[in-house]
DNA sequence: CTCATGGTTCGTTCTGTACCGAACCATCGC
DNA sequence: GCGATGGTTCGGTACAGAACGAACCATGAG
């Protein structure tokens, strides 16, 4: 066929009813692992794999890894636009969603993230700083670095960023990790706020919570 | 599959070059044949038929029966909106169009439709009656009834409908057909303002076109 | 180190559908 | 009435690609 429109080519990634489900799961601007993709999809890991790739190539889908997982999200806001244009079309009747993450409620609150603080509360201070314009591109700002020494966090160990994001496992956004993830859970622990629990787990009783969220002004 | 994404329905639909080819075709409002479409789309007029039989049933078209052709047009700006936004995904580089109506620049100017004066003339005067209100929905309005009154425009011949809208081959909008069109037709001819020249082609003069359009306000 | 788990690659099967030619129907021009 | 032309329907072919299982790579856990 004519070199035209590769309009066709967008339209026919999305025109399969896998690929469909997986694009609409991940509308809500969360990242979901290949393995969720499939479930959401109905179909099996290998076939999901090789429907992800074709999507990431033609840049449906942005790829993040974390370990040996690889979370999946909409690369920008023009994807899901077309999406929902499609779906006027289509009076979309519901789309099919999977629970994401842990079940433990303890563990979605705040866990380990290998040597960092993950869950709600940690995700909670990466969008602090984000928000203040402390954070920009995954990377901090002068003004970031000034109001993290305030709070005595200067600088790292050597052998790693001072500062990276995190895609966390249960909030599906960010949050801190190299070692200033490791210093601020070090903190937690040190100053009495948190203590490890079962598993992974980190228990802030009240008073530790209310602490830790009035040292980053949460 | 599962019977969730009707989404993805549409999607596959746009997703085949030919029909892409065709939809892109129809994006500026205009109506095209199904002959056109298929020549736009680089496919037989078997198998065009069949791509615009599916998308008419699925809603991504909408048809107009005009003696032996049936015209096609998109049928409202939410699936020109969809197609812009998968544009706007692929970037598009250029869309294949074709040249509609007549190579003959006298009959894309004036010309016979059945009984009644079709091209840029007539689809002018059809749509001054539709700007200023006098023609709604294909219907004329009290407004429209008095104003064509007031030109000597009065009624009909009882076989058939007074005013007619009518798909132009040429202009791709419609003019005026119907008892009214005949009547405009036979009006000019008898003033002298035009007379009938090789095949279909209606020759309006300087002074004959000028008079015509003082009629009707142009 | 070894095991378990998440993901990818590969080879095969199989269904869906785009396409065409031929025959058929509808409408206009004569 | 008779062609001629636009459009649809039908039957058959052929190619694309979606799906799976099995084998393989990568990473983290113990």
């Amino acid at each position: 066929m004519r070199e035209g429109p590769y309009i066709a080519e967008i339209a026919a990634l999305i025109g399969d009813p896998a690929r469909t489900n997986m694009l609409t799961a991940l509308m809500d601007g969360r990242a979901l692992t290949v393995s969720e993709l499939a479930q959401v999809a109905g179909i099996t890991l290998p076939t999901a794999s090789g429907h992800i790739a074709r999507m990431e190539t033609a840049g449906l889908l942005a790829a993040e890894k974390q370990g040996r997982h690889r979370y999946l999200r909409l690369p920008g806001p023009d994807v899901a636009t077309a999406l929902e244009a499609l779906m006027e079309l289509a009076q979309r009747t519901g789309a099919v969603r999977v629970r994401t993450g842990p079940r433990d409620p303890a563990l979605r609150e705040a866990r380990v993230c290998y040597d960092h603080l993950a869950g709600a509360r940690a995700v909670a201070v990466a969008a602090k700083l984000a928000d203040a314009g402390m954070m920009v591109d995954h990377g901090l700002t002068d003004a970031g670095r000034t109001w993290l020494a305030e709070r005595g966090f200067v600088r790292g160990d050597g052998r790693r960023p001072f500062c990276r994001t995190c895609l966390d496992w249960s909030e599906r956004r960010h949050h801190l990790g190299g070692a200033l993830g490791a210093q601020i859970l070090s903190r937690a622990l040190a100053e009495g706020w948190a203590r490890r629990g079962e598993g992974r787990v980190i228990d802030f009783g009240q008073r530790g919570g209310a602490a830790f969220d009035r040292l980053f002004g949460l």
